[in-house]
DNA sequence: GCCGTTTTCGGCCCGACTGTTTTCAGTCG
């Protein structure tokens, strides 16, 4: 079993995590931390690095000692290093470090003194008194441990930022009511367009004094205020979200949105450069020995570090700062660039509207084009088509594509890729559509060779034209069947089928990161909604925030393509 | 443990808020 990067990653935050509460050098930790955040965002698999025996050290953050970890790890699947720390500190004290308010010194201290193990052992001490005796551990402190571990905060919960965003929005028009506030931008991972968002950071340009703080707190669906202060403060909504708002003048604001977009490792990045140079850049601004050189706007920020302004999706330290000084940054996809969409439903399978319905949302949406694609009738998907619903449906489209101006409907479908690899539609009846769409439904838990077997053979089909949603994760629900992906690319590569990027919120699959692997691979993407309903290419929006993170550029996407120019390219696949 | 337009040694991003202190450590982002 070959080991991946996320363990890889895993393993070294882990060692971050130990070495932090053993009490070992904080910039050892660091560089643990660092060389994780590398590996995770790392676009290859290491162990495929390992086997063609590349230079790992060419890494940023891996030196000799990492390199050297990362082979043990790909060729053992352990590590001595973390065997012997285990021997020294419990590998459970890792848990405590996630209840909010408990750091490494703290849980060395629970650790040390009491003999505190584990969240039983932690809960067992509270209940005993032991841990308001320590000396750091306060009423305010221990109350909070206890809260925590009550209603369970201290699990990590993300949420879609597709369901942020409503709050989001909701927070923002409520704080521009304040006097004074000029401006409530979302910043943080929600502006870098991640898939889902840990929590919400709102910045609010004020100009002079404002009750934007005391605005915020009595926001109505607050539960729980964890700070407040005069720049900043912290709360926590009904439904579980942490949102932090930071107050900041007109003259810093650019700064600010810098800092709180992140990500930390772009920032960390960024303030390394300024560094070099002589400067200091915080939230507040750029300085030269106390002198302020930029802070208004973003541009001008960058610009100190003779950088141009780098879009926030890209502000991930994935290369985008080399790029950046080096002219190459890409030119990222827009919403405007894409004419059509190759991928809906409609009440004939498990859509809610009927085709002239689509095909009008469409074009009110401002599309020149629109694949129909119901499902195939197969295992897992209620109401699939059959052969002889299919031909009577490309018959309807036929007669509506003569009424309907403004808009041109294209017949296609959804075909399940069975667990053997063929599609779920005899080849006679493919030949007559203009869009095959290939589709993992079901047999999700294959192991890897298998499953990259069957989409090959799937993708070796001469009719197929795309592969939707291709890993078929559901965010938050169901995990990415396990691909070879660099086989898969090569092979779409080589078959030149396009593979989609998925724009439901829930899927938004292709990810950032296979993204750009297809790009690199010589892979075509196409951006669909894979509407279920009228509302649903409103979407789009989401697919093309998530290709312009995996640095998508127009041209390497099919549905830009004017119609006439599409069907020449689907026809010559 | 990493890294180098001044460095192979001596640095390593930066500040707010809280709680427990009596001048600041710990945590967080």
């Amino acid at each position: 079993m070959p080991m991946h990067n996320e363990e890889i990653a895993r393993v070294f935050d882990e060692m971050a995590d130990l070495l932090e509460i053993a009490g070992d050098n904080p910039f050892k930790v660091r560089a643990y931390r660092n060389a994780a955040r590398t590996v995770r965002n790392l676009g290859r698999e290491l162990a495929e690095m390992v086997a063609a025996e590349e230079d790992l050290t060419r890494l940023p953050g891996i030196g000799r000692e990492l390199a050297a970890k990362i082979r043990e790890l790909v060729a053992t699947g352990r590590l001595r290093a973390l065997e012997k720390l285990h021997r020294q500190v419990p590998p459970t004290l890792e848990e405590l470090l996630r209840i909010p308010g408990l750091g490494p010194r703290r849980v060395a201290l629970l650790w040390r003194r009491l003999g505190v193990r584990d969240l039983r052992g932690l809960e067992r001490a509270l209940a005993a008194g032991r841990v308001a005796r320590l000396r750091g551990f306060g009423p305010r402190t221990v109350e909070q441990i206890r809260q925590s571990l009550r209603s369970r905060t201290a699990v990590e919960r993300r949420f879609l930022r597709f369901d942020a965003a409503r709050h989001a929005t909701a927070l923002q028009r409520w704080l521009e009511g304040a006097t004074g506030v000029k401006e409530v931008v979302v910043a943080g991972s929600f502006r870098r367009g991640r898939e889902t968002v840990g929590d919400l950071d709102l910045l609010a340009v004020v100009e002079g004094k404002s009750e934007v703080i005391a605005r915020f707190l009595a926001f109505d669906e607050v539960t729980r205020v964890v700070s407040r202060g005069i720049t900043r403060a912290t709360v926590f909504l009904r439904n579980g979200l942490q949102v932090d708002l930071r107050v900041v003048s007109p003259e810093q604001a650019g700064a600010a949105l810098v800092y709180f977009t992140g990500s930390r490792a772009h920032g960390i990045r960024l303030r390394r450069m300024a560094q070099a140079r002589g400067l200091k850049m915080n939230e507040y601004g750029v300085f030269r020995e106390g002198v302020n050189l930029a802070g208004a706007d973003e541009a001008s920020v960058y610009a100190t570090l003779d950088l141009p302004w780098i879009p926030p999706e890209l502000r991930e330290d994935r290369g985008e700062i080399e790029a950046a000084r080096t002219g190459r940054l890409p030119r990222l996809i827009e919403p405007a660039d894409l004419r059509g969409d190759l991928h809906c439903h409609t009440r004939a399978s498990d859509g809610h509207g009927s085709l002239r319905e689509m095909a009008e949302a469409a074009r009110a949406a401002g599309l020149e084009y629109l694949a129909i694609t119901d499902h195939s009738v197969r295992i897992g998907v209620v109401h699939g088509l059959d052969e002889e619903r299919l031909v009577a449906q490309m018959e309807v489209i036929d007669r509506l594509n003569g009424e309907l101006e403004g808009i041109v409907l294209l017949k296609g479908m959804e075909v399940e890729i069975l667990e053997d690899g063929r599609l779920g539609m005899p080849d006679e009846v493919l030949e007559r559509l203009e869009v095959v769409i290939g589709a993992v439904h079901s047999h999700f838990r294959l192991g890897r060779r298998q499953q990259t077997r069957r989409l090959l053979r799937a993708m070796e089909n001469p009719h197929l034209h795309l592969v939707a949603h291709p890993s078929a994760r559901l965010l938050e629900s169901r995990p990415p069947i396990d691909l070879d992906w660099r086989a898969f690319l090569r092979a779409a590569a080589e078959n030149r089928v396009v593979l989609e990027l998925d724009a439901q919120p829930r899927r938004l699959d292709l990810d950032d990161i296979h993204a750009r692997q297809a790009l690199d691979a010589g892979v075509e993407i196409a951006i669909d909604s894979d509407a279920h309903t009228v509302q649903d290419f409103a979407l789009l929006e989401e697919g093309v925030r998530q290709a312009r993170r995996g640095w998508v550029e127009p041209d390497r996407v099919v549905n830009t393509l004017p119609l006439e120019s599409l069907r020449r390219r689907l026809r010559g696949s």
